[in-house]
DNA sequence: AACTTAATTTAGATTTGTCTAAATTATTTT
DNA sequence: AAAATAATTTAGACAAATCTAAATTAAGTT
């Protein structure tokens, strides 16, 4: 029922990487914890003895119903603490995940649901990600990437898919963050870099690199 | 410069200790932390590696001049952390300090100071007891127990040297916390106990026990 | 001062989480 | 399908934090 800091960060880390490929491999997850492969294999017959894991060797591997339950827990932790961070204490949107990557880990439920009252129940994380409630549910989402937004048509921009210091650096500079409203002019089929209309009539160019890590609602 | 939990609750618990008798030993440590005195030991030989520790084999323990600053630093998350549950979260008085035991161990320095910046630099935390800024300063307290104080003097409430549910407990059901202002009526030989007004009017009795436990100032 | 008891330390073991190097299994290429 | 390469697992080791049981040292008592 209590798990320690490093299975809680596996049991996340296969949340996220199971979201998109369905299931999650050994070298895959061992980059994304800067740990070998060896020691996730280690922990992967740890998480599969209580029955948070499906694993068969070689197989890859991806979380039980109970397993995404407890995936739910770390992550309403996390981004209630991003949150908090970012509105109450002003840290900037990129700071945030490094700290939240701490305190996720205090894990007493009182405490988190009087911080989320406290908040007032915010349904998004400072980076657009949604919350889960208190009961593990989260919303849907249903997002798409920047680069299948059709030309000339308004749209908000509701996450990234990446989060390192570098995109949102660079996100920064071009003064795109969560809520801001684009609309993209042009399609350049050479190097599939979009040119966008950020605010009234701030026009800039964007990578395909960096646009296909936009995320994108249409929700205003 | 970075300490496991581990270590930050030895050298938290060391400190406490040491305030009151001025050296500590294996069996008071083990007793404190729940732990086996070998346990202590082996501990005591790691904290003195790290020159946090006086230690000689058989003779008791202090903190060094460099072990002090590290606890003071976790004292100073310890009590904000505090302050902020009962101020924001609004829990109660009896109900923080476990939450904090956990919160503490988040050690990261812009954290705690956009913290301290946002409760306002609080002086003391819901117990009384008074929190260190940023460069690890403490108030000195200068607080006498209850059995000092002269008769009839109105003084007040500023501490409980004991911090056990029990005894938060009794002072909750007496209407006694931090700030109450009281004047000692009667001091009864037979049993020490004393007979107190609290408020306008509200007299009730104090066993010599609970007394004791009780820090005064005269601060207003 | 010798004996008894209490406190402390040491020796050796265990659990958790990690690692390297070697062995095994799966996948891709020829 | 064999060979080569890549991915994964196993074997064995290590550091941190803990424990029990035994040995040692200190303190208290006759
Ligand atoms: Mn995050
Ligand atoms: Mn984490
Ligand atoms: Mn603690
Ligand atoms: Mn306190």
């Amino acid at each position: 029922m209590n798990y320690s800091v490093s299975e809680e960060n596996y049991i996340k880390t296969i949340f996220h990487l199971q979201k998109k490929e369905g299931t999650v491999t050994t070298n895959e997850l061992a980059g994304e914890l800067k740990t070998r492969p060896a020691s996730v294999t280690d922990m992967m017959k740890k998480l599969k003895a209580k029955k948070l894991l499906h694993y068969q060797p070689y197989q890859g591997f991806r979380l039980t119903t109970d397993g995404s339950k407890v995936a739910l827990g770390i992550i309403r932790r996390h981004r209630l603490w991003e949150y908090f961070l970012a509105e109450k204490l002003k840290f900037t949107w990129d700071e945030v995940h490094e700290v939240a990557e701490e305190l996720e880990h205090v894990s007493n439920k009182k405490l988190i649901d009087k911080l989320d009252a406290y908040l007032g129940f915010p349904k998004k994380d400072p980076h657009g990600d949604p919350i889960p409630d208190a009961q593990g549910k989260i919303e849907s989402g249903k997002k798409i990437r920047l680069p299948e937004v059709p030309l000339h048509t308004s749209c908000l921009v509701s996450g990234v898919t990446n989060q390192s210091g570098e995109i949102l650096e660079l996100l920064k500079h071009k003064k795109i963050r969560i809520g801001t409203t684009l609309e993209v002019r042009k399609r350049f089929e050479f190097d599939q870099s979009l040119e966008i209309r950020t605010g009234k009539q701030t026009i800039i160019n964007i990578s395909r690199e960096l646009a296909e890590n936009i995320l994108i609602s249409y929700e205003s």
